[in-house]
Formats: C-alpha cells, structure tokens, sequence
DNA sequence: GGTGTTTTGAGGTACGCAACTCATTTTGAG
DNA sequence: CTCAAAATGAGTTGCGTACCTCAAAACACC
C-alpha cells in the first residue's frame, strides 16, 4: 500500500568504510583527482553505485563556497520574447538568491556572427554557465566549443548551434512548430479550398526556415486542397509586413489561411481587418499582448507558442545540474509546443 | 550592457551587526521563538528587509538535520494517468535522495469520501507534505483542514477540495479545459451542422462536470450550428462507454463531433470505426500510448493534456517550497492546458 | 529596594561535504 | 634490496545555518 521512493541516509563516511578506504580516497575519486590506483577507484565506485548514494546537495553547496556566476547572452534591442525571458527571470531573483547564483544579462547583437563570437569569447572563466540565443554560424560554434573546452557550461536558448558541443539546448523543435501550424491552418480551413499566405522575418534566419519547411511539408501531404503562395519577408517589422501582406491580399481573393512566422503581427492584423478579410484562418507565434488581445478578438485563431518563463527557468535548472554533476531531468526541461486558442490562454 | 540579478553574500552575522543584537536574536525573530520584544522584532526585521537577506537554503538544509517526507495519496487500481505520475516521480529518485527528501506513495480508493478521509487522518503528523488527489466532499475536506492545523503542508493534485485550506492546487481549470475542448469540436468541424455527442465517466465527479460544463457554454454560444446530445456515462470504462456509444451513433447519422470527457477511450474509439464513422470530429482528454496512436492515425483529432509529468514534479517543488518557507513560483507551478494534435506530439 | 520575570548575549555543537596538508605506506623499477 | 615515486590515511578547516544551554542584563511589579 505505500511505497517508498529513496531513503538513503548514507554519507561520503559510510562510502569510505565499505570500500575500505578513506575519506580522502573517496573525495579523490569523486572529483576525478589524480594519485588514485584504477583498482582502488573502482573498488570506490563499486561502493558509490551498490548504494545509489548521492552527495547531499546542500552539504556540497554549502563546502564549496563560492558562488556560482552565469551569464545569459540575449539579443539588444527591443524585443517582446526576450524581454519577457528576462522577466521571468527577476521574478526567480529570491530562488537565485537562496541559493547563491549570480545571472548577469548580456545584450549583443546576436545576428552578426562576429559580433556574438566576439560577447562570447569576452566571457572567458568568468562564468560558471552560458545561456546564449546562438545564431548558426561557424565562427559562433568555434566560440561555444572554446567555452566549453575552457570547462564552462553553455546551453544554447531558443535558437541552437546544433553543430557545436553545447551541453543542451533549451528551445523548441521548429521544423515541428511550423508542421503544427500548417495542421491547424488547414483544420481550421474546414475544407474550404484555395490559397495560403506565409509571412516570415526572413528565409535566412533558421528557425523560419524550418518553421517554414515545416509548414510546407503538412500542406503538401494532408491538404491538397490549399496552394501555399510564395514567402513575404517582412523582416518582422510590422509596416512593412503588412505592406506586402496587403498587396497579396489585393491580388488573391481566394486567400483563406495565413500563417505569421515571425514578428511584425500588429501590420499583419492591420492588413487583414482593413481588406475585411477577417474569415481567413490566421496562425502565428507567441503569446505577447497584442497576440492575446487578437486572439481574444477572434482576429487570431491560434498561435503557436513556446513558454518564455519555462525556457528561462529551465536554462538556469540546466546549468545549475550541469554545474553541480547533477542528471537533468529531460522531460522537465523539454519546452513543448504550445497550442493557445482563445479559451486555453494562459 | 551586463545587467546583474540578485548578489546577497549576506550571512546571519551580518543581519544581526546591522540590527545591533546577537545572532541568537536574529535566530529568535527567524523562526518566531519566543522571547523577544516586539521593538527588537521589528528592528531585526528591517535589517532583513533592507538587505533582501535571503537564507543560504543550503546552509538551512543541511543544519536542519533530518530529512523531510512527504506522502502522496492517490488513487488504488490501474489508472494509467496516476501511474504516470507514479513513473515521473521514480525517475526523480536521484534528485530526491540529493534532497534527503522521502516520497512515499499511498494508494487508496480516492473515490469513497469516508475512505479516503480515514486514509488522510491516519497520516497525521509523520509527514512534512502531503499530495492528495481529493474528492470535494465535506469529509475530505474537514480531514484535509486537519491535516493543516496539524502543521502539515498540503496540496491538492489533479482535482482540487477549493472550500478547504489546502495550501495550493496541482491540476487544471476543469471548466476552461472543456472550453477548448468545445473550441476545437466546433472549430475543426469547419462550419458542418449536425449533432455533438459527449462520453463522460460521470457527472457526478467534480472534473468531468466541469469539463462539460465548459464545453456546453462554448457550444451554445458560439457553434449554433451543433447541438449537444445527452451526455453518456460510461463509467471510463472501455465496454459500456463503445457500447452506449454505439448506441447513440446509430440512431443518429448525423453526429458530426465527440468529445470523450474522461477514459474509455479504447471502447469509444472503436464504437467510432465500428460504425465507419471516421469523419467524425473526435476531442478527447490526456495523452496515453492508446491516444498517441488514436492521434497519429487520425482516428482523434486532438487530445487536451494536463502533463503528468510537470504535475507530479511541481507538487513535489510545491511541497518542498512550502515546507522551507520559500516562495512558489507561481507561474512555474500551474499547469497548463495543452492542445495536443498529431504534429506536437511531445 | 528587592523580587521575579522577561529579554538578550555569548557560545557551543552539529550537519555533510570540499579542499587542503602532511605523514605514512605501498609499489615498482633498477 | 634500495630508493624514489605513487598511493593512501589521517586530519584540519570552513561553509551558513539550526538548535540548544546558560548566564547576564534589563525590566516590571510591589
């Protein structure tokens, strides 16, 4: 009838005695120090794993003394995403400080490879952990995997370096987040046939390409019924977003579905409601105020999101394991993709 | 550029220099003992606040000395939802016992008040936390009261006991997850009239109440196409939930939507292809193997989802939270309502 | 002013581990 | 067997807090 999850009450000192070495030895071993025979290490671990013994977190904490520094690497600029990720991460500032962590904010500009590269070789020791929004660029890889050969933790944030030697990335599948919207985009269609119109920052930057393709790939295979018109790169500026988007809708009156890739919604809210075209199925990302507002409308009929709070939370979780030898817990810290509608608005 | 959260380096000794009294002062005011004038309160207690001073939660833990358990009431039988929670919480093993933190599970039949009330007394003060998945009911929640004027942290999970104490609720808004359960019946119906059947367990249980609740509200107000059958009540169990079903599919051709409010899935799923009726717009609840595969083969169209997971693991931070005095993170603890379709799959 | 009570200070111990020193033992090569 | 190098034992100190004791000081009351 009850079952019991752990026990151990084991310390370092139970460890010693049944391998039958000394405290000195077994601290050897655990911190992987020098001067230990292969056989005696093994005779330690062997004692470690038979137990399942795990330090005492807080003993360990406590030991070590100074305090853990980590850096987030976040664009400049204005931007509702990130801002939000920082947000969050003051409201965290009592859990931080509990627990003697250090988040320093550090605005570059992370579109320029050289100008990232450069932010992130300038951190150098300084750190304990790294949390970057990393642009997919060979010089940004080479500056990661100097990190972390100099032994800092980095985990990439929402855009990845899947190349590099990143612990973790914290961040969404967006090849799967654009396959999301193109079900919805053409579920909500409700069979209705004729076109769709996609509207991204631009095809270069790599999380709208695989949102796109992603896309692409739902519409060709599942709803032959809907055309996908070309891209319009609206470079997530609202004006010129819905500049292009007007003209397209000019053009096509058949349009009845849109999916928003990027930023720039308010232009592209502003285009649809000006044409009175508001029967068109309309999908974007992220949950800000204006999106909750449109979706509130009915403007929006969804909207693909991932949780900034939980991005935020799980990059400085994943750090603190990683700096601590702790596992990660990896349901924990995957970020899914949210499906927000009106009536699941968080 | 680099903009720094929190810092604190702050200890004890520093609080009580400032407020001009001795460490066993500042030690009295933190932990409300006895023997202190209310003058010297206060003065400690600026000290504390004008600092942010924030206890090392390491240094507390470990000078606490004992280790905290915590039990977890839930329901007895094969429930795969709960042995989901059961599986999150065993591969947490390894960050409890870094904890010292004791889970325990208890298996009772959550469903008989007066059982699951005896369950809950008998627990009395050997627990730190309790997690309790509670019936609404005037016994349960009196010994829920109890358990809290014992001293005795409790959390409601999944399906909350609102008129008690309890100190926090794991689990989702019953009556907004039906909401978007009608969103998404009616939504990808895409503007077809016709007939909207519901499979319940019972009405009789608060969440499956509630749920319909929402659902209904949604309906009327904004698919005035679709009218609602009368609810059936398969008790979640697979047999009788097919058969009603089968039932209800043949007198009426003109079904165009389902929703499956609680388990049963099995039986209502094959109802459905019995009758050849794969047309039909079928919304459902949590995600299993057996609606992993409903999804994925287009038999469900969506499934609304409370991640076990996360829900298993907040109580557990929850809990923890309480215990050490240390503020929840409220935005991390509440669990959202996940719209799962094929393509977001987690 | 004396009495008893309340409030405060001073100090100690313990928690489990990290990190270190230094002496001692073991090992292997010559 | 000798000797240096490697391996190990034994021990210390400190991290910041909880929890405890005992004595001293401040206070209230008659």
């Amino acid at each position: 009838m009850a079952d019991t999850l752990t026990a151990t009450a084991l310390t370092l000192k139970d460890i010693a005695r049944q391998a039958g070495v000394s405290l000195a030895t077994v601290d050897r071993v655990l911190h992987n120090r020098p001067g230990v025979r292969p056989d005696t290490v093994r005779r330690v671990q062997e004692a470690i794993e038979r137990n399942a013994f795990q330090p005492h977190v807080a003993a360990a904490e406590l030991a070590r003394g100074r305090a853990r520094r980590f850096a987030f690497v976040m664009p400049s600029g204005p931007n509702p995403f990130m801002q939000q990720i920082e947000a969050y991460l003051g409201e965290m500032s009592a859990w931080l400080s509990a627990r003697r962590l250090n988040v320093e904010m550090i605005a570059t500009d992370v579109f320029d490879p050289s100008v990232l590269a450069a932010s992130l070789e300038a951190l150098s020791a300084d750190y304990d952990g790294v949390a970057v929004v990393a642009l997919d660029h060979p010089r940004v890889r080479a500056a990661v995997n100097d990190l972390v050969d100099a032994g800092t933790r980095v985990v990439t944030l929402v855009s990845d370096v899947p190349s590099s030697r990143r612990h973790h990335y914290v961040g969404i599948d967006n090849i799967a987040a654009g396959r999301t919207a193109g079900a919805l985009v053409g579920r909500l269609a409700g069979g209705r046939s004729g076109k769709v119109a996609i509207v991204a920052g631009s095809q270069g930057l790599r999380d709208h390409a695989e949102r796109i393709f992603g896309f692409n790939q739902v519409m060709a295979s599942e709803f032959p019924e809907l055309s996908v018109l070309p891209v319009l790169e609206g470079r997530d500026e609202d004006d010129r977003s819905g500049q292009l988007l007007a003209r397209l809708l000019g053009r096509h009156a058949d349009i009845v579905g849109l999916y928003n890739v990027g930023a720039g919604t308010q232009g592209v809210a502003k285009a649809l409601s000006d044409a009175g075209r508001d029967k068109v199925v309309f999908v974007g990302h992220d949950v800000t105020a204006l999106t909750r507002r449109l979706l509130l409308q009915g403007v929006m009929d969804a909207a693909i999101s991932q949780n900034p709070g939980h991005e935020a939370r799980a990059a400085v979780r994943v750090l603190l394991a990683l700096a601590r030898g702790e596992p990660i817990l990896r349901e924990q810290e995957k970020i899914r993709i949210d499906i927000v509608m009106r009536d699941n608005l968080p």
